[in-house]
DNA sequence: TCGGGCTAAATCGTATACAATTTGATCAGA
DNA sequence: TCTGATCAAATTGTATACGATTTAGCCCGA
C-alpha cells in the first residue's frame, strides 16, 4: 500500500481538472464513495481531496449532504473579478520594468503555445491562457501572490464555463503580447490600463452577458403570468 | 453522539487561539493523539482542524511526520507583510469616501475597545487591533478580501510574536483613530500614506529588527572561528 | 387527487484498527 | 570513543465499521 498524500493529490488533480475542463459542470454531486470507488481509494482519501478543493471554493461541501460542484452566483463572480483586476494589477506592479531576456522568453513561449492551440482549435488554449497569469504571478517570486492568483485562475476558469462566451477569449493572445510588451519597456500607466481592459473583455463581459440573459429571462418567464393576473 | 462538523470546528478555533496567543509557539509539536485526548475526540476530527489550519498556514504539516505550529521564515514574512500592505490599500481604496456613520461607529467602537484593553495592561489589545483591519475588510461587504485578510492578520499575529517587539504596536490606537478620520473625509492620497506607514510601524520595523539580530548573532557566532582560522 | 407522515436507501460523520514510516536509542565493531 | 546498523516506540496514512442524517419514494387518509 502507498504511503504519503501521493493519492490525496492524484484524486485532487484528478478531479479539479475535471471541473476546471467543464466535464463535472456545476452542481455534479461528488458522493465519496462513488469517487472512491472510480480512483480506487478508500472515502478518507477523496474526503481529504475534497476538502482541498472546497478550500479554492471549486466545491462546495454541506454538512451531511455532501460535495458538489461549485456554482457561484453572479455576485461572487463580481466578487471574484473585481478582486482579481487588483490583484493583477499588484503583480504588474511588481513586474513592470523588471523582466529578464529569461523570462520574457518563457512568457513567448507560454503565448506561442496557447496560439497553436488556438489556431489549431485545440480546447488547451484556454488552460494555456489562463496559465499565463499563472506565470506572470510566478515570476513576482511571491509565493503568496503564486497561491492567491492560482485561486482566482481556477475559480474565473469556473465561473466562465457557468456563465461565459467561448468568442470573448479571442482577442487574448495580442493582447497578451502586448501586454509582454509593455512589461519590458516599463511603462506602468499603459500596462494597468492594458490589463484592465485585457481582463474586462475576458471576464467581466461574459458574466454582465449572462445577468443580462437572467434578467431578461426572468421577464419572460413571468410574462405569462402577468398576462393572466391582468385578464383574470 | 454529536453529528456535524461542529467538533472539527471548536478544536481548530481552540488551536487558532492557542497559537495565535502564543501559548502554542511556533515549532510546537502537535500530534494528533494528544490533541485529540484533550479535546476528547479521535483522530480523524483533529486531522481535521490541523489540516484547515495547514490551509491558513498557521501549521506546517509535513508527510508522515504530523504537525508543528508553523514557524515563518524572515523571508515568507517579508512577503507576507508586503502582500499585506497592498492587499490593505485594496481595502482602503473601496471604502475611501464611502464610509456610513454606522460604520463609522463601528470602527470607533473597535478602536475603544483596543484603547481600553491596552490602557489595562489586557494582553487583547492585540486581538482587538488585528480585529480592526478585519472589520474594515469587512465593510467592503467582498467575501473574498474578508477571507484574504482573515489569513493575513492570523498570520501576521504569528509572525509578530516570533520576531517582534511589543512595544511596535503602542502607537496603533491613535493611528488607527487617523485612518477613519480620512476614510471618513475621503482624502485617499493621505489615506494610503497612512496606512502604509501603519503597517510598516507594526509589522515591518519588527522582522527588520529581527533580521539585523540575527545577521550579528551569525557574526558573532562565526567570530571565534574566525579567530581561529587566522591564528591557525 | 393531494398533502403529511413513514420508511428505506443513500450518504455523510466519527471512531477505531492496522499498516507504513519516521525517529531515537542501543549496541557491536573498528 | 566514534560510527553505523538495527530495532523498538511513537506517530502518521489508509481502510473500514457503524451510527446519524438527509432524501425521496410510498402509502394512506382526507
Amino acid at each position: 500500500m502507498k504511503q504519503r498524500g501521493e493519492r490525496v493529490d492524484a484524486i485532487y488533480a484528478g478531479l479539479r481538472l475535471a471541473i476546471l475542463e467543464q466535464v463535472l459542470q456545476p452542481g455534479t454531486k461528488l458522493p465519496e464513495d462513488a469517487i472512491g470507488e472510480q480512483f480506487g481509494a478508500s472515502r478518507t482519501v477523496v474526503r481529504r481531496a475534497l476538502e482541498l478543493l472546497a478550500g479554492e471554493e471549486l466545491v462546495d461541501i454541506r454538512p451531511n449532504r455532501g460535495a458538489t460542484v461549485a456554482k457561484p452566483s453572479l455576485d461572487e463572480a463580481r466578487d471574484l473579478f473585481s478582486v482579481r483586476q487588483d490583484v493583477e494589477q499588484m503583480v504588474i506592479r511588481r513586474l513592470c520594468g523588471r523582466l529578464t531576456p529569461a523570462q520574457a522568453k518563457r512568457l513567448e513561449a507560454q503565448i506561442e503555445a496557447e496560439e497553436r492551440a488556438h489556431r489549431e482549435g485545440r480546447p488547451e488554449y484556454i488552460r494555456h491562457a489562463a496559465e499565463f497569469h499563472l506565470v506572470l504571478a510566478e515570476m513576482t517570486g511571491s509565493p503568496l501572490l503564486v497561491r492567491y492568483m492560482r485561486q482566482l485562475v481556477g475559480r474565473s476558469a469556473l465561473i466562465l464555463g457557468l456563465y461565459g462566451r467561448p468568442r470573448w477569449t479571442d482577442c487574448s493572445v495580442q493582447e497578451h503580447r502586448d501586454l509582454v510588451t509593455c512589461l519590458l519597456n516599463g511603462d506602468l500607466a499603459r500596462l494597468e490600463h492594458l490589463m484592465h481592459h485585457h481582463l474586462e473583455a475576458v471576464l467581466s463581459r461574459a458574466i454582465d452577458t449572462a445577468a443580462r440573459d437572467k434578467e431578461r429571462g426572468i421577464r419572460d418567464l413571468l410574462a405569462p403570468y402577468v398576462e393572466a393576473a391582468r385578464s383574470g
